[in-house]
DNA sequence: TGCGCATATGCGCGCAAGCGCAAATACTGC
DNA sequence: GCAGTATTTGCGCTTGCGCGCATATGCGCA
């Protein structure tokens, strides 16, 4: 699925572009590191992570009792490319959190 | 408003993408010529273009009875790059119209 | 001034998206 | 097996978005 509305639409709502942000230099991270970084309950965003991953930017693994997502490694430049432009933006102020 | 999420938003909508599709090479539109040109109603391509607008994609002109919108010439290159991005992907087959 | 075309906008509706809560599922270690 | 942690998912709710319809507004022309 990587026609451009399922990238945009999945890129455009604040938990999971925040999420994006964090995954994007490869590292992986459990759903409950995620929602400490972006500020989010738990199931929501176990969700947001269901839809980033449907839309094919993102995979999971289990690592016993967690979920490691990651930025796919398979996507194609052109894809890399929306998400890479879309990152270079300045993000509004609303989710930030302590970025460091 | 150059922010990701504004640009992102305005643009993970069929009919927007696809007023974006026909605008992004510079030439001016009508919202008549838009409208059919995107298979839309009168009303709802209006408001797209207002949204397009109000995020800084497209800018508008009076000439005579029409409105001319073209895409923002001002743009910034960050902004840009994320727009090229999103067209460089394929359409889903949904808004398809006589694209000729 | 009146008509007609082009565009914008107020209004109300329906639907999809996002949310919290709680329960189900997955896995670990005792 | 049991308890505890991590994650997903079903459910119902609320809100925002996109839509059509009708109306207002802008503009040209007779």
């Amino acid at each position: 699925m990587s026609d451009a509305l399922t990238i945009l639409t999945a890129l455009a709502e604040p938990t999971r572009l925040a999420a994006v942000r964090l995954l994007w230099d490869g590292r992986e991270h459990c759903v409950c590191e995620l929602m400490r970084l972006v500020g989010a309950s738990q199931s929501r965003m176990s969700r947001h992570m269901g839809v980033l991953k449907s839309a094919g930017l993102v995979t999971d693994r289990r690592d016993a009792q967690w979920v490691r997502y990651r930025r796919t490694r398979t996507l194609s430049p052109e894809v890399a490319a929306l998400v890479d432009a879309a990152l270079a933006l300045p993000a509004p102020a609303a989710q930030e959190r302590s970025a460091a």
